[in-house]
This record gives C-alpha cells, sequence and structure tokens, in this order.
DNA sequence: GCAATGACGCTCT
DNA sequence: CAGAGCGCCATTG
C-alpha cells in the first residue's frame, strides 16, 4: 500500500471539476497507469473518508455506479453526485457524453452538448 | 508462492 | 441495447 501509484491516481480524482465524472480506465490512463483500472477500484476502496478525493466522481466506463449494494456505499455516491448537479436515468445511469470529463482538451462537441455549466 | 478475488474494460453474440 | 465471455493485473488468503 502506500504505493506511488496510489498517489497518483487521488491526484487524478482530485482534479475532477465538482458536477462532472470520469471512469476508472480514463483515471487509470491519465495517472499514467494504463490498463490497470482495476488498481483505481482498489485504491479508492481502501480510501478514507476524510481524505479529500472526490471518490464519488468516479463510475464506470458504462456510466454506471460500479459499487457492490451491500455497503450502502452505491446510494451514497448517487446522492452526492446527484447535488453536484450529475443527473442519472431511470438505469441508474448516466450520460458520459455529457458528464465526462476531459482533462486538456476540451472537446466542442460535448460542449454543444451543453455541459459548459451545471444549472441545475 | 499459488489460487481466488475484484469500486474494470473491451469484444463478440 | 443487453448479456456473456475473456483479458487484465494488483491485492488478498
Amino acid at each position: 500500500m502506500g504505493s506511488d501509484a496510489y498517489a497518483r491516481i487521488y491526484a487524478v480524482v482530485r482534479r475532477i471539476p465538482r458536477g462532472r465524472v470520469s471512469t476508472y480506465g480514463d483515471v487509470a490512463r491519465i495517472a499514467g497507469l494504463p490498463g490497470r483500472a482495476r488498481q483505481v477500484g482498489y485504491a479508492l476502496h481502501a480510501l478514507d473518508e476524510d481524505a479529500g478525493v472526490p471518490w464519488q466522481r468516479v463510475v464506470n466506463a458504462r456510466g454506471e455506479i460500479s459499487l457492490r449494494g451491500d455497503t450502502g456505499l452505491d446510494s451514497l455516491q448517487r446522492e452526492m453526485l446527484r447535488s453536484e448537479g450529475v443527473l442519472f436515468d431511470e438505469q441508474g445511469r448516466l450520460d458520459l457524453d455529457r458528464f465526462a470529463w476531459r482533462p486538456r482538451r476540451d472537446s466542442p462537441k460535448r460542449a454543444r452538448l451543453g455541459v459548459r455549466e451545471n444549472r441545475t
């Protein structure tokens, strides 16, 4: 534990703006750990509550909350995201084309879809 | 050190 | 579009 990889992962997650989300695979890739999406899951699982890392902004590539329901964290994550303006459909999924965070380059396509601001 | 597990992802059906 | 299968690799028992 205490590995440098975890620190990189946390640093990337901290960069995700409020009202946006990223995926495990994207976080891994941005952190310089391509193909290690699962390690992102381990890192977030071992995370403390008061670590100041917005773990709720990380979802899987389907735009769905990937937590298992037995801990109750899945509902917590959905609530936190909803309070940030991230909307879920009836299938419990969010639209990655609208809410996915794309660092280093802002796609005009996404801007056209109305992501530039979150107004309830 | 081997086998099973998992907050994942991509491809094929 | 949904489900199943396979690949991936750090972590755990």
